[in-house]
DNA sequence: AGCTGTACTGACAAAGTTGTCAGTGCAGTT
DNA sequence: AACTGCACTGACAACTTTGTCAGTACAGCT
């Protein structure tokens, strides 16, 4: 039995978080709701992230009609992603979703740090 | 290098998703919403999830403080998880992520159901 | 001629997540 | 006495996602 998100669940939430879900999709979107950027830009601008991995979630968000994938046709190539039209109706959920998951981090942080069993 | 989403990213996208990122947390938070359930009630709900899985999760949302579980003890055990207070701030950022899931499936099926490659 | 930068692809290993299956303790039912 | 339901746990297999590494084509620079 199947058991990704990519699947074609009928679940709305799944079918979000399916294109979201991947380990720097956030951060991508994130650098890009500032404006286009090249390839390479990209992948400079996320040292912890892998050139392949970049390519790949790139690509997925292109299918996935977030972004756009804009080439210059020459030598060296020149190919620059932005966030499609589509694209930016997801903008307003992932700030949502930052708002609270800003609210988690300071949660996690000072306070009620328990991860795991609590008190008792 | 860690690669998963559980890992104390400071990114506050990340962080949200951690918290409902699982194969079957949308789903279980979703039955949740309207009330409390005992385990076994929640599993028979989903069937396609197996048990083991059931309680990994909820497990998982009781130490992010996002559930409540409450246990008469008795034999049989009688266990009822709930929402807690906290969870309840996550339950419209799973609305507007359902909201636009919605529409991505909408869009998925007919018209632009591509793919891969469009047109050109 | 050799090296660099760009935007990729492919093969494969490592790590992470889910699924399967067997087992626990105890009361109530048959 | 054997079986069922409940809420779990543990070990481990199967599958998915990430990461690593090598390689591609072509122009410009030295």
């Amino acid at each position: 039995m199947p058991v990704s998100k990519k699947e074609i669940s009928p679940c709305p939430i799944d079918a979000m978080l399916s294109v979201v879900d991947g380990r720097w999709k956030g951060t991508i979107l994130w650098r890009l709701s500032e404006g286009p950027m090249r390839t390479s830009e990209l992948r400079r601008s996320i040292p912890e992230m892998t050139e392949r991995m970049l390519i790949r979630h790139l690509q997925e968000l292109v299918s996935d009609g977030i972004l756009v994938r804009r080439e210059e046709r020459r030598v060296p190539p020149c190919v620059r992603y932005a966030i499609a039209d589509y694209g930016w109706t997801l903008v307003p959920v992932l700030e949502t979703i930052c708002a609270w998951g800003r609210g988690h981090l300071r949660r996690k942080i000072h306070g009620n740090g328990r991860a795991g069993l609590s008190s008792r």
